[in-house]
This record gives C-alpha cells, structure tokens and sequence, in this order.
RNA sequence: UGGCUGAUGGUGUAAUGGUAACACAGAGGUUUUUGGUGCCUUUAUUCCAGGUUCGAGCCCUGGUCGGCCAACCA
C-alpha cells in the first residue's frame, strides 16, 4: 500500500507485530478481531479499528474474525448484527470468521468453575451498593466482604443454582478473588457472572446468567487464538485482568494492545449518544447522512475508499486526538472528483429567454461526463428558446471581480452558447423574474469561431427538458467542535439548520440515477440519490459534500 | 490526594541520538468552457526546568497539563 521506493513508517503496533514475526511467536501466525456489541450501528470510529485489524491481517498475510460481543442480552438485537456485517463487507474487508461471544458460553462456564474449584471465584449476595460500599476508592483499599471467604462447595452449589434461575436477577454474581487492595479498581474482585433473565438475540432463554465483558472479551480471544487483540484506551486498566485470566486459567496466552479512538470535530462518536439521537428523534435513523455512522456516510455519498484513504492518513497512537472533519471531506473529494458524472442543476431558478433564438428550436450540445475521465464519454442535453440559471449567478449590480452575469455582460452557458445580457424583467416590488438575452450565433461549445474570451462559465437547464427534484442539504450536526467535551448536554449543541430542503431543476439524465451513482452537480458540489426516491417521479438527492469555493 | 497513560505548527501524522518533514486547514499565485481539478508559492511546530552527550523532539530526573479507572455496560 505505501508508495514505492519509499517505505511508510510504521505504527507502534505494526512494530509489535513485526517484532513478534520476527522472534516467531506464534509460529508467525497473524490473527486479529473485530469485536463489535450488536448495540449500534458502526461509526467512522470503528471503521478506523476495522481498517486497523483487517489492515494489519492483510499486510501480515493474517486473518481477521469478526465477532460479536454479545454477553449482553439487554441492550443487544440483530438488526444491529446485520447492519455490522453489511458496513465492514461495504469497507472492503473480509472476516475469516463469524463468530459470537455467545458460541462459547458452555466453555466461559466451565473456566467459571475451574475459578470456583482453585479458590479463584466465589458468590456475592451483596447489593451493588454494598459492594461498591466495600470496594473502596482509587485512594481508599477495598474491604472484604461476609461472603468472600466462602467455601469451594458452597460457591459450586450457589453458581450452578444461578445458573439454573433459582435466584431473581441481581440477587447474586460470581466475583473473581483477586486483590481488593490493588490500585487498579478492576482488580477488586470483579464481578465476572450476573443474572440477567432476558432473552438472548442468539441463546433465546437458554442461559440465566450471562459472563461480564472482562470474563468473555479475552476468553474469546484465547478460545479462538487470536495473537494481536486490539482495543481502545479505555481498556488499558483492563489488560491486568485480562492477563490474570490468561494465567489463571492457563488458556492461550493471546495479548492486548491499546491505540486512541477516533474524535472528529462538530460530531459526536459514542453508540450512547448516537442512540439517542436516534430515539429522541433529532435525526431520522441510525443511517441519516448528518450520523458519523457507516451507514450514514454511505447513503450521504461517502465512498468506502474515501474512508479507507481517511483512516490509513490519521495513522494510530495513544495520545487523544479530535480530527478536523474536513480531514475526511478531502478525501471525499479526492475520490468523487475522479469518478463522479458531471451533470447540471439549478436550485434557485431565474427564468433566461434568449431573444434571438427561434421559438421551437431545440440543438442538441455534447458534454463531457467526467473531465478527470477520458473513459467516460460524453452525453447529449438540448439547449433551446428557454432556460434557467442560478439566481444566484446573476447580479444586477455586481462587485469587482464578479465574472458571472450582469446588465450588459456575457457569459458562457456551460456547453452551449455565450450569452449577452439585454434586460432585466422586474416585479413592481423589484424583484428579478426574468432575464432577456441575446446569443452569440458563432460561440457553441467546440466549435466556437467567435472570438470572445468569455471569463464566466455558468450552469443552467432547459426550461423544456428540465426534472423537478428535491434536494438535501446537510450541515454539520452539531455547532459546537467538540460537544462531547462541553459542559452540560450535548445535545444543546445540535445544529438546529443541519438539513434544508430545496426543490431544483435538473437535467432529465438524472433520471436514470441509482444510489450508486456519483453526481458532480457542476459548480455546486457533490451529490447521489437517496434511496428514499422512487424514480422516476420523486427524485431525491442527498448532498454529499460541497465543492470548494474560492470565491467569497 | 492512588494507579495507569500521554504531550511535535490551527488539526493530524513522521523523524527510532545527527539539517524538525508530510498531509489537511489558512493565505497568495497560475492554468482552466466548473470561482471545481491540477500546478506553484507561503504562513506556522518539539509543554516547562535541569541533566547525560561533540550533538537531544528522541535518553535520564523533576515538574506542568490532558485523558482513563470506583456500571450486575462494552
């Protein structure tokens, strides 16, 4: 993937994994995971973890298992495991495995036991309050609770009987006895077991009790051999537990490395949040395009390379980082600039009649799909008696430098004619409804003898072939750059204008698009259709994002 | 006030004891039948204080500042 002749440098855990190649741990084996909880639907967070361990699979000549980290029955659903699957195929990538943290219940359990046996775990009945009471503080140890020294038999006999559903939910938890004066607060007897009544996505009602993150993460991981396991910071205090199972339980001796999640400016990047946009209704779903959600991006227009290139350019460290989002739009424009069809719209439509022209006639104009493109070929619109401009690309009385059209001034119509300004039609009030212009007989696009260097190319449509659609302009989400890191609720920062909705004239070619498609609306910005559009008759369009604009 | 972890332009990322560089953003110019693209130029950086060294962004010591940890979440 880096260019040639020049070696990229690497990341601190591409070195780990050269390292380990290099003393043959593992046997050379590469093996990583993508562990998601189907909770949520993927964001741009996660692609830059996805891009991280299929990356590395990919460079080391490794695997890669997706897997779910279901050990939460609550909160968990397949919609979510189905969203999952379709955004990482989407990125690119291929999992050598599906698996499920729920496929390894039988064995957690069974490691729960071999705990219970070797004086490793045993059963609370304390409230959470009491325990949290007695667990102390980061400055202040953590006492011992009365059930902590009980024995080996009564413990079996207390967790097979939770697991039976004898006891309502909350009523007991499996702990690992481990230290509860250790400064890492995880290592104060864990809770490793919880009842939990409710109905698995996956197991249905067959498990009353379900293992703890800290008890099925890298269990999982050593079940399934993997050699890199990587997460995110908040996970750094976790890794001494993770290592205190490895070894007490004397299973595959799998590692865990931390790298700094993913911020980005004026959004937000915690599945919490981004649900509660989603329930609380201020976007329409997890796959609106204002979300930083996979499958937002996707319908907004985003291409997967666009997010590829983004995350391979913010690289991986450890220190906390918020990314300027419009880091992620260059790349998007990067992409879309070399495959996206130029086509003409109109948003705010000022009515042009070309005084010269014939009443009926109608001249077909060749123009190019895609300048960046050689191979993308042509296409043919009709110019005709009547069109339509950008209001916008008129002024009356314009500034210096102003280069579109004026009282009096030419300018080019983007594959067709120069045209001349005459007269300005007015309302009483003074508004502009109409242009009177003249066309300038020997100018046409590609075959222009007239001699007139024209400085203004603008876009229009014909009045006659011209197709109403609506479009959807985004801004950003939140108008605060960090909303996460403000005071208060963060949704006091949502941008209130982050949508508008605008009706436009397009060309009629837009109406064989699909929502795979990648429109330049020229001089506007980049567009694709919504899949909320049934053409032929309502057309929907979705801006993906703008073109730059040096002008002000 | 405990433990862990980190600190390089506005934002990211490199430089692995030897001239602080690249990208984005900003500014200016040029080309252009998109005020797009391309091309060129430009602004701006090692948290602080000591130490080791011929030489420190990098190593050592001490500070400062940020993040994480006291969910029957992951």
């Amino acid at each position: 993937m880096s260019e040639e002749g020049k070696e990229r440098s690497l990341n601190f855990i591409e070195e780990i994994v050269e390292r380990d190649l290099e003393n043959n741990t593992h046997s050379g084996r590469v093996l990583t995971r993508f562990p998601p909880e189907p909770n949520g639907y993927l964001h741009i967070g996660h692609a830059k973890s996805i891009c991280l361990n299929f990356g590395l699979a990919r460079n080391y000549g490794g695997g890669t298992n997706l897997r779910f980290d279901d050990t939460n029955p609550v909160t968990e659903d397949t919609e979510y495991v189905d969203s999952i699957k379709n955004d990482v195929k989407w990125l690119g990538f291929e999992w050598e495995n599906e698996f499920y943290a729920s496929d390894y219940f039988d064995e957690l359990y069974a490691f729960a036991l071999k705990l219970i046996g070797d004086g490793l775990a045993y059963v609370d009945d304390s409230t959470s309050e009491e325990m949290a009471a007695l667990k102390g503080t980061p400055t202040i140890p953590g006492r011992p609770g009365p059930y902590r020294d009980r024995s080996v038999a009564e413990n079996l006999d207390l967790f097979e009987r939770m697991a039976k559903g004898e006891f309502p939910e909350g009523s007991r938890v499996l702990r690992a006895k481990i230290d509860l004066a250790s400064s890492n607060m995880l290592m104060r007897d864990p809770i490793i077991y919880r009842i939990k009544f409710a109905e698995h996505h996956r197991t249905g009602d067959k498990w009353k009790i379900y293992p703890m993150y800290d008890f099925a993460h890298g269990q999982s991981d050593s079940i399934e051999e993997i050699t890199h396991s990587i997460c995110t910071l908040e996970f750094v205090s976790h890794r001494e537990l993770y290592d205190w199972f490895i070894e007490k339980l004397g299973i595959f001796p799998s590692r865990q490395y931390e790298f700094a999640r993913l911020n980005m400016t004026y959004t937000v990047m915690s599945k919490r949040k981004l649900l509660q946009l989603v329930n609380e209704k201020y976007v329409a779903g997890w796959d609106d395009p204002r979300m930083p959600t996979i499958s937002g991006m996707r319908r907004r227009g985003y291409t997967s390379r666009a997010i590829v290139d983004f995350c391979e350019r913010i690289g991986i460290q450890k220190r906390d980082n918020l990314i300027d989002v419009s880091l992620l739009e260059f790349f998007v424009r990067e992409d879309l600039n070399r495959i996206s069809t130029r086509v003409m719209a109109v948003f705010e439509p000022l009515k042009v009649v070309i005084t010269n022209w014939p009443d009926e006639k109608s001249e077909v104009c060749r123009v190019e799909n895609n300048p960046e493109d050689p191979e993308s070929g042509h296409r043919e619109i009709y110019f005709g008696k009547e069109i339509y401009i950008e209001a916008g690309d008129f002024m009356e009385e314009p500034p210096a430098k102003y280069f579109r059209l004026k009282p009096g001034g030419v300018v080019r119509l983007k594959g067709a004619y120069i045209i001349q300004c005459d007269e300005v039609i007015k309302t009483d009030d003074g508004r502009i409804t109409e242009l009177r212009c003249s066309y300038i007989e020997n100018s046409k696009s590609g075959e222009d003898v007239s001699g007139m260097k024209v400085k203004g190319v603008i876009h229009w449509v014909n009045a006659v072939e011209a197709v109403e659609a609506e479009v959807r302009l985004y801004d950003r989400l939140f108008k605060a750059e960090n909303p996460a890191a403000e005071e208060g609720d963060f949704k006091d920062f949502i941008n209130e204008n982050s949508l508008t909705v605008v009706k436009a004239l397009v060309e009629p070619s837009l109406l064989k698009a699909t929502s795979e498609d990648k429109y330049q609306f020229m001089r506007n910005g980049y567009f694709v259709l919504d899949p909320e559009s049934s053409s032929p008759h309502t057309l929907i369009f979705n801006k993906t994002v703008g073109l730059k604009d040096s002008w002000k």
